[in-house]
DNA sequence: GAGTGGTCTAGACCACGTT
DNA sequence: ACGTGGTCTAGACCACTCG
């Protein structure tokens, strides 16, 4: 024997799966084994294999179907360099202004003094298209060169500084501001947790203050356990 | 039947693997099917599942043994090396359980049934000697190899798995459990906002459930704006 | 009632190690 | 030669769903 019959059945499946479309229904295990002339339990060994790695599904007693993703990963193949993820981020606002009114919080978290010029960003977070958050991310305007602007990539990667600075989190209740309301597509003035973020670099400077609105649908409140 | 066959093999095998010390052989597949009256067919197929779950392991044709982890030592490790930065990290406790009582939240988050293997680590976030967090680490413990287990490299770095994964947050106002009051250095039942996330991989399977329950002294809660 | 997956049996042969 | 895991068979009964 060259190779195991239940590899056999589950090549003859990713071939099947290829042809097929999300949650169509695959031949029974009884009748795949008939078609392949062999045992039941051989070619369930296979079905079982690739429900495992989600490539199949079962429902019930109703039958197997071929999983909804977007690529299906060959079994026996190298990673499956799966790319993007389902989580987007838009950017909504940007700018830089100076002399603000409302962000004295801000500047005291940076150090800054009143009259020092601040960056602003606001960031929408999505995962597919439910909105999971409204970041208002804010550093000294000195922090952010013309290149970040450009590509916004380094800022956009927000999770590098929090790897490689100095994190200190910080839960405050409040009302979500009206502005963030459409965005977040939840009603006016919900009552939210808002997390400030304030990001240090490892030498110790103050570099990023975040402030992000959770959107009350997607990440809810639960009641005192 | 109340109860399937290979899963009352399974409750054998993980009441054996507790008296066995790592690396220690289970008997054949043959002999426990002997041993349990049952066929051998129903014993392999626990025994596939406990090796899927890296709680057994299999050496070729020389047999099946105990996979070096289960239990590990409790309490702390070294100093975890508090090189750049003031911001460190302490291993409390780590240890893969089975059938727990406390914990169906967050099998349901992972995607798990009942009797499914969990790992779990528990960490404490340090601001040089200020605790900021506890954070409570599940995974399957089908996820959780042995080169992951012995550096606790890739599970330390958390921000991995966040940054290339879809995460989803959510804010629990919770009590305090009494047994992180010491580790914060606060009282008693103070009351926290816990922070939940979930992360999946890119393909979205559930793969880290992470409750975090922050030191309301280091990250108070602010009034009402 | 017919079809599905879920479980289980009592055998079998193989390739591969150890003794 | 013997024991191990790896594979495979040809049946079986069950609980469940659907028409």
């Amino acid at each position: 024997m060259s190779q195991p019959k239940y590899l056999q059945v589950i090549d003859y499946l990713m071939d099947l799966c290829k042809e097929k479309s999300a949650n169509d229904p695959i031949p029974s295990e009884r009748e795949i084994a008939q078609n392949l002339d062999m045992s039941r339990m051989t070619v369930r060994k296979a079905v079982e294999e690739l429900c495992r790695k989600n490539i199949l599904y079962r429902d019930g007693n109703k039958g197997t179907f071929v999983s909804p993703r977007k690529q299906q990963p060959a079994v026996s193949q190298p990673a499956p360099a799966a790319k993007n993820g389902v989580t987007r981020q838009r950017i909504i606002y940007m700018d830089t202004f100076y002399s603000p009114d409302n962000v004295r919080p801000v500047q005291r978290a940076l150090e800054l003094s009143d009259n020092d010029v601040l960056f602003r960003l606001i960031r929408l977070n999505l995962h597919g298209d439910t909105p999971l958050s409204v970041e208002e991310i804010y550093s000294s305007a000195e922090n952010v060169n013309d290149e970040d602007l450009g590509s916004l990539g380094a800022l956009s990667d927000l999770n590098k500084y929090r790897r490689e600075g100095i994190r200190r989190t910080r839960l405050v209740p409040v009302m979500l501001p009206g502005k963030y309301a459409k965005l977040l597509e939840v009603k006016l003035e919900s009552p939210v947790i808002r997390q400030d973020e304030e990001i240090r670099t490892a030498s110790g400077k103050p570099f990023l203050y975040i402030q992000t609105y959770f959107n009350p649908e997607t990440s809810p409140f639960s009641s005192f356990e």
